[in-house]
DNA sequence: ATGAAAGCGCTAACAC
DNA sequence: GTGTTAGCGCTTTCAT
């Protein structure tokens, strides 16, 4: 009674194998009559077809592997949820790795997959990968690959991703259209993508509004919550606070709010906060952050979607590189002048 | 150069495909010598084993299927990210879905997941689930399965729960040892087994304790933000507002902050919130909540260790129901009036 | 309409 | 130490 073959409902019924795959999979060749009985029987013996045999000879394994840096991260969190939405919609697995940020754990994750034989890969780079060799592997193996937030460049892969520029450029412009001048910018480390451009973003838009760049006002730490606390603090204690603060993502700003809050700050009054995150986390902040909204989802789904169409059309993506368009969202935590 | 197997590198080097896979997996029949070549030359081929194939004659997957209801509650990330980080580290693949509190999607993912052969499956049920058919079914196929945060009982199956109401009692008993007496409850659904056991250790408590229970401050509502938002309007509108309200999760505690913010409430010196959450939402509260911590880590680690137990030792489990241990944790939201 | 033969890539059992 | 045979469960020709 346990995991019966095709075999099995063949020899109940006297007849070949094949024709109970045939039936199975509703092949034209078999009678109706023949397919009813076969599928009854099916049934009744309890049979679950072996994907595992039929992937071996089909050698399509509709399974996608997906590669994250964290999973404690919200953002990475909606992402990876609206790629099972899409992938399971399309009849597709998901198998789900973790790189806990280790290019190590990275490369045998991947490594891993493709053993798996998985039929493409979705993946975010750690924030300390630099060598690209499994990923040339990968190429080599003609395995569809889709690099999603963080990616290489000049590789033949599709990549999505903000554009963190055009976003700090945007949102820092609707801040001083409302009359603000007096801006910090809270930055992580420079040295990372993400970091870099989001600074750019800041000091060449002040530098075309004219807006002399203080180097005080622009702290390097982290992207961590406690980074945030800590850059408020010295920006705090320094005696020349800044109209507003512009956080490199969200828990950065919380940071940045914790420690507002403990100097006896009022926000928006006393001092404004806003920064990078997306809609859904902004009720977690009191006041509501003002947010440059990263949708998740977005990019999941669009990720998702642009490897299942390279896996199924297959297409070779030239390696496009696709940015999802960022919102700058009002909410509280920044007051505005203009009405 | 794609897909090379293990024929082919038997070709190049003249010797029998079976040489290879030994050598592959350093059996002690093959001379180190011929070892070294093979590996080797199959490095240079660009090899990579085919695990379906592998896991098509050994009859196991290495892989754990995980069902659960949505990945955008961080209490499940969590759970989720530790189970991966567990499996991961046992050498087993994670092929992971998401039910959306569906029925009828739970039933199909948890179908194909033993389509797939997973060694086991890990689920959390959907709120709606009633139909025992598919797990009965999965108990038939001998796949062992455990249950986590929502299970069903009198199954075969071993199950990891959080025990609500000790720990209902047990925090409550402290919030009266602080000399509080007036005392509310967002309960959520009490025809959902959640909602019902916090409620009766709710009732229980103030009972033991001969604090009447008033039906005013007993407010069903639902799981959701917007639940404890509406649920402190009602609340406060009635203008008997009670000293501390006792949420049955985070986001009816955060909907609560919000209404009582909005309605210049302080909090916790014009009234006091805590519910179940868990240590790391904590800091996304202002202020900091005070929680019945519900470690999903935890959960999700003993979830993963106690099914590949099952897995590898092929224990039988007798369907243990296994408890994580609840600890309360004093955080900002209720003021402490006893030294 | 039904079935026999061959093979997907790998491994276990057994011989040489 | 190395190789031969057979088979995991299924599907795809190709006969009948």
């Amino acid at each position: 009674m346990v995991n019966i073959r095709q075999s099995d409902i063949a020899k109940e019924l006297n007849i070949s194998r094949v024709t109970v795959s045939k039936a199975l999979r509703d092949h034209p060749d078999i009678s109706q009559s023949m397919k009813k009985k076969i599928v009854e029987t099916a049934g009744k013996m309890g049979y679950v077809p072996n994907l595992i045999a039929r992937q071996l000879n089909s050698r399509r394994t509709f399974t996608i592997g997906i590669v994250v840096p964290d999973l404690e991260n919200s953002f990475f969190s909606y992402i990876v949820d609206s790629m099972v939405d899409y992938a399971t919609e399309h009849n597709y697995y998901v198998i789900l790795t973790v790189s806990r940020e280790k290019e190590s754990i990275e490369k045998q994750n991947i490594e891993n997959l493709i053993g798996m034989r998985v039929d493409g890969l979705l993946v975010c780079l750690s924030q300390e990968t630099t060598d690209r060799q499994v990923f040339t592997k990968v190429g080599k193996m003609n395995i569809p690959l889709v690099f999603f937030d963080r990616a290489f460049e000049n590789m033949k892969f599709s990549r999505i991703v903000f554009n963190d520029k055009p976003g700090a450029i945007n949102s820092l412009n609707r801040i001083i259209l409302e009359g603000y001048t007096k801006i910090a910018s809270f930055s992580g480390y420079s040295k990372t993508n993400i970091g870099k451009e989001r600074l750019e973003g800041f000091i060449d838009t002040l530098t075309k509004n004219k807006i002399p760049i203080r180097k005080e006002w622009i702290i390097e730490g982290g992207f961590e919550l406690k980074d945030g606390y800590e850059s408020f603090k010295k920006l705090n204690s320094s005696g020349n606070l800044p109209e507003v603060v512009f956080a490199v993502n969200d828990r950065v700003a919380l940071g940045a709010y914790k420690a507002a809050k403990e100097a006896g700050l009022r926000i928006p009054e006393d001092i404004g906060i806003f920064g990078y995150g997306f809609n859904e986390i902004t009720d977690f902040f009191d006041p509501q952050l003002t947010v440059i909204n990263q949708d998740p989802r977005k990019m999941g789904l669009e990720a998702c979607k642009l490897l299942i169409n390279e896996i199924e059309k297959e297409i070779k993506s030239g390696g496009n590189k696709i940015y999802i368009e960022e919102e700058f969202l009002w909410r509280k935590s920044v007051r505005r002048k203009v009405k």
